[in-house]
DNA sequence: AAATTTAACTTGTATTTACAAGTAAAAAAT
DNA sequence: ATTTTTTACTTGTAAATACAAGTTAAATTT
């Protein structure tokens, strides 16, 4: 039921996005040609086409016509701009997660950040804290927001070190779509201050967002505060 | 010789945007299928989707398996963080930009926050300041650097309330195709807080962006300051 | 009346074919 | 030797076709 098969050009454009970040291609390369490609994965043309405009959507080659496709693999430092969770951003390499506050159930703010539909309001709100640590050093402070809509014993599940995406994608086959952000850079209250260590007076930016998922009433709200004083927050458009 | 003949699925992509823009084509609304785009303007199918893919890529829109193109043209606030220059994202209309440092032709300055190819760095930097305004308002406070290549008397035009890419558009035919960014959250030095009118220790977004053109030997670079006390930074993605 | 099935839509995936346009290097002419 | 032209690549655009898969509402059955 559950088993769904992946598109031909959804399995090479992960096949050359791995191949990218592995370092089998280097920035600067050429991938190999359209019609190579088309030769070596037995696909046709159109369906290569649509690999590489993904990839090239996504940031990691630039295409040129009469030339060809050329790797664009940045170094992305903590790219939660353009990706949708902190995890898959950052690489889960050294990304620790330690949880302040356990998923409870709980009813929505007042004034909450973003408007909300009825459903969500009737549904309440799961809640839950979480602080997130790069080689130790608190990063990410992160209040996360989801409508209880068909998340069945959610609260009860383990988050520890297991990225919230991870747990809607293999428990409630919950995908992330896409979304929206607001970002400001503020004073941090002393709760923040103390959970990221900051200095006095020291800058946090504030991120808002709203991650749209495959269930259209399905929305994920965080408010993120992050520790820009050693690592930057990084974009691509 | 500049004449060059817009491609039809491009052609598709202005209108549907525009009347989107325009309202013809309003928020949760369904667009017409892509069955019915093609009898419209009279192209396959292929045709109408790629300008479909690239009106969802750019967030106009969102496709549903099934159901159709839904449109979802949210409000932008300040959209610099997926949108090229901050002319368009924030519209025309309420934004004034004051120069405050003329265009000047210089060095580039030492330890640049971006790396510089060897041209880059033989040709020297066109360095300007720039405030800009909204609602009378200052938010923004914009250094810009760009590789004097091929750049033929452009300190000797006129910046006063036009766009950087405008000028470049117009007389240089240079457009921007993509770009990458770092943001921070910073306190300000004493000439920023001037500027941006800030209050005592009122932190301060820190942009650093670097901008890809047509010519693929040319970037934009600028380090912008943004005030977003009273509005946020607004992302999509 | 309610539940189920069917039918008629929608977008998604994929192939095949053809030519246009840009790039770069080899070949030819100067 | 240098310049120009040709050639052989590359990606871009576009059409015609076919079927898969998701959605919705009408038709049918229960």
């Amino acid at each position: 039921m559950v088993g769904k098969t992946i598109p031909q050009h959804r399995k090479l454009y992960e096949i050359l996005r791995k191949h990218i970040l592995d370092g089998v291609y280097k920035e600067g390369d050429l991938l190999p040609s359209e019609n190579e490609l088309c030769r070596l994965y037995g696909m046709t043309r159109p369906t290569v086409r649509q690999s590489l405009s993904t990839l090239a959507n996504d940031g990691y080659i630039r295409k040129h016509q009469g030339k060809g496709s050329i790797v664009h693999n940045l170094p992305r430092e903590i790219g939660i701009l353009s990706i949708s969770g902190t995890t898959s951003a950052v690489g889960d390499r050294n990304l620790k997660t330690r949880i302040i506050k356990k998923p409870v159930l709980m009813q929505w703010p007042v004034n909450f950040m973003f408007s909300l539909t009825d459903l969500e309001k009737e549904s309440g709100c799961i809640y839950m804290e979480r602080l997130r640590l790069l080689e130790d050093v608190p990063i990410f402070y992160d209040i996360s927001y989801i409508a209880n809509i068909n998340l069945a014993r959610i609260t009860a599940r383990q988050f520890e070190n297991r990225s919230l995406f991870q747990i809607l994608r293999d428990n409630y086959h919950i995908e992330i779509k896409g979304g929206d952000q607001r970002i400001k850079a503020i004073t941090a209250n002393s709760k923040i201050n103390r959970f990221l260590k900051l200095k006095k007076d020291q800058p946090v930016l504030h991120l808002e967002r709203r991650l749209e998922t495959n269930n259209p009433a399905l929305f994920l709200y965080s408010s993120i505060f992050c520790n820009t004083d050693k690592y930057s927050i990084f974009g691509r458009f």
